[in-house]
RNA sequence: GCGAGGAUGGCGGAACUGGUAGACGCGCCAGACUUAGGAUCUGGUGUCUUUGACGUGCGGGUUCAAGUCCCGCUCCUCGCACCA
């Protein structure tokens, strides 16, 4: 099963070749050789409590161990490598650390997959397996991973703390656990929260998702909704907080009660200004209030919608253009400001799990309730009128009008601007006009709900509560944690977690009374893990809390975090909720948990496409490695595209790259054999002003995560060098310092080749101990610059000029040059305009 | 439908606050070294009817000057999508 999926292009003769030839550059045996050296010093062990430097935590997202590293792991991690180690050059003291996220589903079914087959696999020794295989695949590309601090999160002494934070959740009301309706993956058998299900199916499974009435445990997430809205002072991408704010789906509106022979109906409304207008209502089919409502002539018809609505699923039911269903339940409500009689149906597209379950429908100022009155011929009255246009009629209009206006048939604000656009003002009024009359109150709702935790698996958190007759739910006690996964247990493919089935594990004694009480088999969602797990690298041992909250103080906020966008709203939400918690609970005193966030793009195959093995466009990092070694493929990756579009790979381009890096190793390590300096002081000057543009550029370009700028502008210094080299430079002090200039500023790029070049220049410490240098402004200076020269805005000529010359010597020369004054005859220059530096343009009409 | 981002040579992509479009790399062409080269090195390479004209998805506009700013479209990618 685990062939590779494309032959490498070109290892065999190339890799031969370069073997045989001593001198040449041989990233294979350089690269395991630093590698082998920078394990034995402990170069990227952080030492925490370290304050003579500035503190930078650089945290990447952290991998599910499949057991297989890939391209797109590479692509994630080698750049921010890079990044972080460009900081701890300048000075920082930089953790970088990585860790697994090893709980989940694959490892489960492959145990189910295996028992099908007699075979017997435990999800425990599976994980660690591949977690072994992906840490060595790691060390290959030559990041500076501070190990040392390695979380995993199935190890007992990481979820023990899940637990740990389940209970004082718990304890204050945050975890709970409620009947719900809930999203049931029939294909993994758990229960989904509502960000794993996109469009309806499991988001790992791709299973259609059903409807179930489960309890689950939940946190109430819903609680810091608006805390979770404000991002003030985040440096994050626009497009993760326009997600996450609308994923909150924060609306401002008001509660109104409509009374009934049944009790009252609570609607919630964004307006509330358009009550006049209210000519019937909705309410969910699965609305409480539906069978008391329901006229016996109507009950056999409402039954049968219920149940039809019932058995649809997520996907169906909210098909795009649906055409709108419902029927009449025989009862009335009162509009509470008009006292009139409206009818109340049900409908599917008023959802139970948003506001609250029911609608009060102004036709004529809803599209949904529009379409609505018109397939059932209800009435549509017009209550807000346009300004400064024709008058809406409810016979004849045929879309609802949704816009600002003017109130007309509602008593006594007839007149008032009203509206979401630029009249909110308006519908304020008529909120205070509800509630001092006890009709209704100003009222906010969310679209976001609380989070779902459980899950009916066994690789996963148990959840540490007991079920017992006399107390009810009780917690486990500190003491007795962890509540640990027995490791004896069987997979069978009945779908039920073993837990069910595991008489040790259920019985237990009721920590309140003694009595005999049967534990919680659910287990959590493996979000809850990494809703934390960066706290834990700075202690990741640590066995009387789950965070050390000295080093916590001192280290955390993570200082820049970069992963997928994939996990916009779910892991990075979650984690904001997850640090505000941790804070109330005293254990922190920061509610944000990332201060800079970048996002990475995704690589695609040679054609484009998503890389997959059915495709068979998977690129495999480890032959790459083979034939190009780790240096070709980090600095490829960085120089593929900007870092947060991703891109198609190209085996033509790391060609190019890997010719870029053969082409520094025979400027700066191969020897020269003629001796003596023979370029004149003009090259040299030349060679110098390169290298610190180079150094000006690249700290820039690196700063601002553009790698792709970065390798390009090495590579123009590169060519530089060539040239330099080829003019007789090599042996001046200038070459000296571009030798090293070219070996610091490759070092967060390529750190295996950048470290070779370093020590062969007879250096002792590590490149990467070394501060990064700083652009010389005296030798970026020019004393000659090219004017450009346009006449009439178009190209006509080109003069060189002393730097400090003025604006009259400038033009002089620009009109001198030959082809400049062949289109200046016949005519008259109107206007001179010189931008100094850049370009001189004459603008010209013709003569008389 | 709503929201965000994008469209630049044969290809991936550069271009700071409007100021010589196409940096850098790939590919291609020519040459050098070679028994040979898919290795290496050097030079060239936007298009065309080449003293010039035309060129950054399309159509307008502002400006001495527009890939960049403004107005109106087309297409692509991503996210949300009966949320009251």
């Amino acid at each position: 099963m685990d062939h590779p999926p494309t032959e490498p292009r070109d290892d065999g003769p190339r890799a031969a070749e370069r073997n045989e030839r001593p001198g040449r550059y041989d990233p294979t045996t350089l690269e395991a050789r630093w590698r082998q050296a920078w394990k034995d010093q402990g170069l990227y062990t952080v030492d925490l409590d370290d304050s003579s430097r500035p503190k930078y935590y650089f945290l990447t997202m952290y991998p599910y161990p499949s057991g297989d590293l890939h391209v797109g792991h590479w692509y994630a991690e080698a750049p921010a490598d890079a990044a972080a180690r460009f900081r701890r050059m300048r000075g920082y003291n930089v953790l970088f650390p990585m860790g697994f996220d090893a709980f989940g589903l694959p490892a489960e079914n492959a145990a189910i997959r295996a028992a099908r087959e007699g075979e017997k696999v435990h999800p425990m020794s599976l994980t660690y397996e591949r977690i072994d295989r992906m840490e060595k695949q790691f060390e290959q590309m030559g990041a500076m991973f501070d190990w040392s601090k390695k979380v995993v999160t199935c190890d007992p002494e990481y979820y023990r703390w899940n637990q740990w934070v389940f209970l004082r959740m718990f304890e204050r009301g945050l975890a709970y656990r409620k009947e719900s309706l809930v999203n049931w993956d029939p294909v993994d058998q758990t229960v989904l929260a509502n960000e794993q299900v996109i469009d309806g199916r499991g988001d790992r499974s791709g299973a259609l998702v059903e409807r179930r009435l489960m309890p689950q445990w939940h946190f109430k997430i819903t609680d810091y909704a608006d805390e979770l809205l404000d991002f003030e002072g985040l440096d994050w991408p626009e497009k993760v907080k326009t997600m996450q704010t609308n994923w909150i789906g924060r609306s401002e509106g008001a509660q109104v009660a409509f009374q009934t022979e049944a009790g009252p109906i609570e609607v919630f409304t964004t307006r509330p200004d358009t009550l006049w207008g209210a000519t019937f209502m909705v309410l969910a089919p699965e609305h409480p209030l539906v069978p008391r409502l329901t006229t016996d002539a109507r009950r056999a018809e409402v039954k049968a919608y219920q149940a039809a609505a019932a058995r649809m699923s997520e996907i169906d039911r909210q098909a795009e253009g649906k055409a709108k269903t419902g029927v009449f339940t025989g009862g009335y409500a009162v509009n509470p400001v008009t006292d009139e009689r409206v009818p109340v149906w049900i409908a599917d597209y008023v959802l139970t799990t948003y506001g609250t379950g029911a609608v009060m429908a102004v036709p004529a100022h809803d599209q949904r309730d529009f379409e609505f009155a018109r397939a059932f011929g209800l009435e549509v009255r017009v209550v807000v009128q346009p300004e400064g246009a024709e008058a809406l009629d409810g016979a004849t209009m045929a879309e609802a009008y949704a816009g600002d206006g003017v109130l007309v048939n509602s008593a006594p604000f007839d007149g008032l601007r009203v509206g979401k656009e630029g009249a909110q003002e308006g519908i304020g009024r008529v909120i205070d006009w509800l509630a001092e009359r006890g009709i209704g109150e100003k009222k906010v709702t969310y679209r976001l709900r609380d989070w779902l935790i459980s899950r009916q698996r066994y690789w996963g958190t148990p959840i540490p509560v007991v079920y017992c007759d006399a107390c009810g739910i009780v917690g486990v006690r500190d003491e007795d944690l962890p509540v640990e996964l027995p490791a004896d247990v069987d997979f069978l493919p009945t779908g039920q977690s073993p837990l069910t089935l595991h008489e040790g594990f259920l019985n237990t004694t009721c920590p309140t009374c003694g009595g005999p009480a049967r534990r919680e088999t659910d287990t959590m969602d493996t979000f809850m893990d990494s809703s934390w797990y960066w706290f834990r690298y700075l202690s990741p041992h640590l066995d009387t809390a789950p965070l050390d909250s000295r080093l916590a103080k001192a280290w955390a906020p993570v200082d820049m975090y970069t992963g997928g966008v994939e996990h916009a709203i779910l892991h990075l939400l979650y984690s904001r909720f997850f640090t505000k918690v941790l804070r109330d609970l005293g254990l922190i005193d920061h509610g944000e948990p990332f201060v800079r966030m970048r996002n990475q793009g995704m690589i695609l195959g040679e054609d484009g496409e998503k890389m997959s093995k059915s495709r068979g466009n998977v690129v495999n990092p480890d032959h790459l490695v083979e034939a190009y070694g780790a240096d070709a493929v980090r600095a490829y990756l960085m120089f593929i595209g900007p870092w947060d579009q991703g891109g198609p790979w190209n085996y033509q381009g790391i060609e190019g790259v890997s010719r870029f890096l053969n082409r520094v190793w025979s400027a700066i390590a191969a020897p020269t054999e003629e001796a003596g300096v023979q370029a004149d002081t003009a090259t040299l000057r030349e060679l110098r002003r390169a290298v610190h543009q180079a150094i000006a550029k690249v700290s820039d370009h690196l700063e601002g995560f553009r790698f792709n700028t970065a390798v390009a502008e090495l590579m123009t210094l590169q060519n530089a060098l060539t040239k330099a080299k080829a003019a007789g430079a090599a042996g001046s002090p200038e070459w000296a310092e571009a030798c090293e200039a070219m070996t610091l500023l490759l070092a967060p790029i390529a750190p295996h080749l950048a470290e070779e070049l370093w020590a062969r220049a007879g250096n002792d410490t590590s490149v990467h101990l070394q501060a990064w240098p700083v652009a010389d402004p005296e030798a970026l200076a020019r004393d000659e610059v090219v004017i450009a020269v346009q006449v009439g805005g178009k190209l006509r000529g080109e003069v060189t000029v002393p730097a400090d010359a003025g604006k009259e010597d400038v033009l002089a020369a620009a009109k001198a040059s030959p082809n400049v004054r062949r289109h200046l005859e016949g005519m008259v220059v109107v206007r001179e305009i010189v931008v100094p530096g850049k370009l001189v343009n004459l603008v010209v009409k013709p003569q008389g």
